[in-house]
RNA sequence: GCUGGAGUAGCUCAGUCGGUAGAGCGCAUCACUCGUAAUGAUGAGGUCGGGGGUUCGAUUCCCCCCUCCAGCUCCA
């Protein structure tokens, strides 16, 4: 088809596979009918793979005489002497493999997606067309994996958001979003969960203004390391910056007043907007904004306590977490190249984070030179409806706030000394938190987080003066209750709760006012028949009080 | 930021080979008074993302910009 077009680099990945090609003009999905047939045949052929090797200078002879640059440097830069290539057909490709005995094993494919990808990864060299596909054995299993593709796009919380009124975003503030009252109800439910999961582990909470003076993020190194991501401003005639990180605030409190040793660990929380110069080809709905509110700490303790406290914050964590039943991955990432500080306080503070782990038997993934430059960090990351993976909670051990501060306490012995500073997150950022639930619950809250808890439905408008009676009941009982008086049918007046994801839909005809009743329907569970007005207040009430997920209502 | 694609009613989308647009849902009004996922009728609602150009005439063709989508790069 394009005789012209060089391959770059083509290996396969979960579900599928991609190759990267030089072709000019670009190739675009308009072509995939044609590729998908040219595939077709092959497949049909049956032609086997054969295995074969060069050495590396046949390998180099036979892709500079083809013109290829790509594979040529990807020769040259193979330390192995010989090269294997497998070829079907009259179609030879540099490969490991061996993947398939022939291309007849392939019973259905498809292609999914084109889009632009930088030769070896880097931006500064030429950009290839990427071309991404799946294939499976059957097309039993071809039609479940676009079936899960399906089912990811419905569970979208770019879309459920629009849809459950929770949210918007407008070109007004590109990155910048916007909460709606619904919205607001699910992030201040989180918060409020938040403080008390705080107050129990003893943090205190403070507050730092989000323009601070240019001198500040100088002394802080953010000047230097992060000036590309940060938004400037002028007050009379002194340069200022929006902050994108809490950290410097946090020592100016620190350095407020005296500290003693008799006071750590001292756990300081700040629920902190920042906001941060992302490129616009980044932002991603409330995954990656350009303002977002971190669920921030920063605490203060001296060197041998940082084992503890960083067991406490990964017990934190996964307490939080199961309270919505997130599955997480864990990595912890080591001393970068470019880093501060001495050997003997990396090798502390890396064995105090491995140490926790290991004490606490937590399977982790290791990110050697990953860390930060000012330390290792222990990151929690969740996967979204399509798999990607969000990190949400971390714990960083940092060594260049408290030197470049000057923060001291004082020790038993008397005498002054540097302390050892954590940050963390819990939900990382709340508005990527958000997300992440919208998309693990699909749209369906747990009782304790749904914006709206139950909605009062009539049959006929005969009962509207009782559904409001029911409705100023629950409002009472500190529910959040709708009465839908519409002049909709019942059965309408259902699907419009249902398609909400209400939790709790209560019908109420002649026979529930006769009897001070409410029939209940769950929105997954169904019917579950009428019960008594006050039954149903303490049983909700209790699905509340314990945070209960859906799968866990029929044990009320 | 880069490559490619897209932007038409509140939402999801159709359409115009250049003569200023249409559906479904939603909304409003009216009728219906209904027992667990869509009752019917009527009506309102759009400077076709923004700016410039070509043209007698641009939502449609060309250029620039903005925003969104997929991926890449980035992500203390």
């Amino acid at each position: 088809m394009r005789p012209e077009a060089k391959l770059a680099i083509g290996p396969p990945i979960e579900d599928g596979f991609y190759y990267d090609i030089d072709a000019d003009p670009p190739l675009t999905e308009e072509d995939f009918a044609a590729i998908e047939s040219e595939m077709e045949k092959t497949v049909r052929a049956d032609y086997p793979f054969e295995r074969g090797e060069w050495s590396k200078d046949e390998a180099l002879a036979h892709y500079e005489r083809a013109g290829n640059p790509y594979k040529v440097e990807l020769i040259r830069d193979l330390d192995d002497g010989t090269i294997t290539y497998y070829r079907h057909d009259d179609f030879v490709d540099l490969c490991r493999g061996p993947h398939l005995p022939s291309t007849g094993k392939i019973k259905a494919f498809k292609l999914l997606s084109v889009a632009g990808a930088y030769w070896r990864g880097d931006e500064r060299r030429p950009m290839l067309q990427r071309i991404y596909g799946t294939a499976f054995p059957s097309q039993k299993e071809l039609d479940e994996h676009l079936r899960l593709l399906a089912e990811a796009e419905r569970r979208d919380h770019r879309k459920l958001g629009k849809q459950l009124d929770l949210f918007s975003f407008h070109p007004e503030g590109p990155g910048f979003p916007f909460f709606h009252a619904k919205g607001m109800i699910v992030l201040n439910q989180l918060m409020e969960f938040w403080r008390e999961e705080h107050r129990k582990r003893q943090y205190g909470e403070v507050r730092t203004p989000i323009i601070l003076e240019r001198k500040l993020w100088e002394q802080s190194g953010h000047w230097d390391h992060y000036k590309e991501n940060m938004y400037f401003t002028q007050i009379d005639e002194r340069d200022f910056a929006v902050k994108p990180m809490n950290c410097p605030g946090g020592m100016l409190i620190y350095k407020a007043t005296l500290h003693s040793y008799r006071d750590f660990p001292l756990r300081l929380a700040e629920v902190g907007t920042v906001h941060r110069h992302e490129k616009s080809g980044v932002l991603h709905g409330l995954f990656r904004v350009r303002v977002f509110t971190q669920d921030d700490a920063h605490i203060f303790m001296t060197p041998d306590q940082i084992q503890d406290e960083v067991i406490g914050i990964i017990d934190f964590v996964d307490a939080v977490y199961k309270v919505f039943g997130l599955e997480y991955a864990v990595e912890l990432s080591t001393r970068p190249e470019k880093s501060i500080g001495t050997d003997e306080m990396w090798d502390l503070a890396t064995s105090a984070l491995r140490n926790a782990l290991d004490t606490k038997g937590i399977a982790y993934k290791l990110n050697e030179g990953d860390g930060a430059f000012y330390g290792p960090k222990i990151d929690f990351h969740v996967r979204d409806c399509l798999k990607r993976s969000w990190q949400c909670a971390t714990i960083q051990l940092d060594f260049a706030m408290p030197e470049k501060f000057d923060l001291d306490y004082v020790g038993p012995d008397g005498n002054l000394h540097r302390p050892a500073v954590i940050h963390r997150v819990i939900y990382g950022a709340i508005e990527r938190f958000l997300a992440v639930l919208i998309e693990h619950f699909g749209g369906a809250f747990p009782t304790w987080l749904a914006p709206v808890q139950c909605v009062v439905i009539p049959i006929s408008d005969g009962q509207n003066a009782y559904a409001c009676q029911v409705r100023d009941r629950l409002f009472e009982a500190g529910l959040r209750v709708e009465a839908d008086l519409s002049d909709d049918t019942m059965k309408y007046k259902i699907r419009a709760a249902q398609t909400q994801q209400v939790p709790y839909m209560l019908v109420v005809g002649d026979r529930e006012r006769e009897s001070g009743a409410v029939s209940v329907r769950h929105r997954r569970k169904g019917d579950l028949g009428a019960m008594p007005l006050d039954a149903f207040v303490s049983r909700i009430q209790e699905e509340i009080a314990l945070k209960a997920l859906d799968d866990a209502v029929e044990a009320l």
